[in-house]
DNA sequence: TATTGTTATACTCTATAACTATA
DNA sequence: TATAGTTATAGAGTATAACAATA
């Protein structure tokens, strides 16, 4: 349990660190915006899935995925195929050339952090990953979303 | 110096840290909206200033700075009154209702941030902030902003 | 009737460029 | 001529609501 000085700082940083998310979402290529982006990374992650699946990753509405996915689908980056056991559903898979976009970014942003984090150790990054991962997951655990039982006290 | 993976990761966590972002921002008064909530607390934190040192502090361009500070001047939450000695100036400072607003603001956070985290200790919360205080001004240090003497060759 | 996904609309945040007033 | 700040315009990201197709 923390200070209420920590917390007030933490909200601090995190409304501060929306300047290094921008700083680096200038390294993208133009046609890649970080939206789509994020939509390539969580699919050559987490292999093929679902819209809903894909926004329950991003953590947005499905409607705003569904604009990144048309942005990416677009560009022949993700397929989007019917799903055969449920019409309704379209499953996204990676295309080759997703996958050429995806390490054209990864070697963008490599480059970038290796710029600006030169001086970090391995160890430091690590442990700045592991927290901002426990970060979203605390998140999450309170997300209205799934995992929420019952309590319907109207 | 850290590996590639960690940086690719670390790209990653930016880019889905604004879920928890948006979070936080969902608790924030109706008529005070995250932007106008950073210009409060950096006026409170650093004293009065100028809005070119408030973009600056921001890491946004004045241009959008100057709106937030007319939202919040609106509201009667900021001073704007000219700089006696630089007419083209003015100087910001937080008002008692801006003070106010603050202190609701700082109870909004905190409860919320006791609520997701916690089963954070005390130290693990400092480390984040302190981490990501790195991580901004690792970035800050390599801004085209300021703190670039010389350089010239056209 | 409920669910999957898309589209329309609106709001927040940001950047660039044009402009006013002062140095 | 250069600088401080404002305003207009445009673009990216998100949420809500209305809608289509399927379960």
């Amino acid at each position: 349990m923390a200070a209420q000085e920590q917390y007030e700082e933490l909200a601090q940083q995190l409304s501060a660190i929306g300047a290094v998310k921008r700083g680096l979402g200038r390294v993208l290529p133009q046609e890649c915006p970080a939206g789509a982006a994020a939509v390539l990374a969580l699919v050559e992650r987490h292999g093929e899935m679902r819209m809903s699946r894909l926004a329950e990753l991003l953590a947005i509405d499905m409607s705003v995925t569904s604009r990144h996915v048309a942005h990416v689908a677009g560009r022949g980056w993700i397929d989007r195929s019917p799903d055969p056991a449920d019409k309704r559903s379209r499953i996204l898979r990676l295309t080759p050339a997703g996958r050429d976009m995806l390490a054209e970014i990864a070697e963008r942003y490599t480059r970038a952090l290796t710029h600006y984090l030169g001086d970090w150790s391995d160890d430091e990054v690590e442990q700045l990953n592991s927290l901002l991962g426990r970060l979203r997951a605390s998140f999450d655990d309170c997300r209205p979303t799934a995992s929420t039982p019952a309590a319907d006290v109207t």
